[in-house]
DNA sequence: CGTCCGCTTGACTCAGATCAAACTTGGTGG
DNA sequence: CCACCAAGTTTGATCTGAGTCAAGCGGACG
């Protein structure tokens, strides 16, 4: 448990918290005030989607450091539910940000991690879909738009079914069946859900 | 670019580079001795499977910097193709742990990142892989395993099921298979691949 | 000018989803 | 202690939608 030795080099000062199976650690939207350092037990981290499914993000063990979701956001938006009675120590994020030297190097580096964490997440979300024009159509949803909605696909189509996991045909018939469903507008090198 | 300040500020001197189209910044196998940073361009990291075909791993373009994959690796498992002419700024991989220093809270936070990332990056890969049984026999393959190669699965079948965006049917039909194929060995609790 | 590549659509196939039903196991509560 | 319930496991039958093969179009580039 090499991070809870820098931890405490570092000289923080955790608190010590226990929870029964099926307790939560902490809800969606709960603002973000502390890390969570899992010392015995699993919990699952869930998330609801609209639909009402719900979905395993992650689950963590002994050793694992609950942070890479949260050090860089605001609120939670997922469950963090145990799978088992757990044991657990508490760090408070800002003192946590103090020892890590505010802004520098390495919350520099971090923020890039966290960057890649969540695109890797929505990556996976979205090979949880699986009808090919709702999966296209939430990668659509995911790009950057302008003021107008207009998203500008950097990728081209072909690339854009590779990184879906699905066949380039499929993605053109996806493109072609939203087209005729009105659920998206294609103009040029533009395109816009509906 | 807030990461490149950061670096400025730690006293890092950057030395620049310029790569033209199609030309590599790294090869799989080389040592990782170096960390980019990409000021214009795009580039794409591809990984070659045993099966010969190329999967696209990541792309990064202005303000990105290349290092989730190699900070805690000693050598690269991708290829790195400039998409288009490029610019970068080289820093020493040394250099830059001593600012982040050395065995600090930073770097033990860092490699809790960096293994997410590595675990996610898998699920992804586990996911272009079409067929259920080689999905699941992949999956099997990544788990921990004892001195005679048997798995302990901590996840029911059915978890399993949706960390493979696969039904639970497909998976137990896929056990079937790979049992009767005699491609795996169940006993109790424990799995084998052969 | 020819070639390559991305784009687009059609036809056919097949693997996995879905629905359904039975069995096992562990836990709860009367 | 046992009845009962919930959840995981297992197998069968059917259906659907994405993969695959095939073919044609147009633009870019040497």
């Amino acid at each position: 448990m090499d991070i809870r030795r820098a931890l405490k080099l570092a000289g923080l000062e955790p608190v010590h918290l226990g929870l029964k199976a099926r307790e939560h650690l902490f809800h969606t939207g709960d603002r973000i005030l502390r890390m969570y350092l899992v010392l015995e037990g699993r919990l699952t981290m869930v998330r609801t989607l609209e639909s009402g499914q719900e979905l395993v993000v992650q689950r963590a063990g002994p050793g694992e450091f609950l942070a890479e979701a949260s050090l860089f956001a605001d609120r939670y938006h997922c469950d963090a539910i145990c799978e088992t009675d757990i044991a657990c120590e508490v760090y408070d994020k800002r003192d946590l940000f103090t020892a890590l030297g505010e802004r520098d190097v390495s919350i520099a580096i971090l923020e890039a991690y966290s960057r890649s964490i969540r695109i890797l997440r929505s990556q996976i979300e979205l090979r949880n879909i699986k009808r090919a024009d709702d999966r296209v159509l939430a990668y659509l949803t995911l790009l950057p738009a302008d003021e107008d909605g207009w998203r500008y696909p950097s990728l081209s189509w072909k690339d854009v079914a590779r990184t879906l996991g699905l066949s380039h045909e499929a993605v053109y018939r996806a493109l072609a069946a939203l087209t005729r469903g009105n659920r998206i507008e294609r103009a040029e090198n533009r395109i816009r859900p509906a």
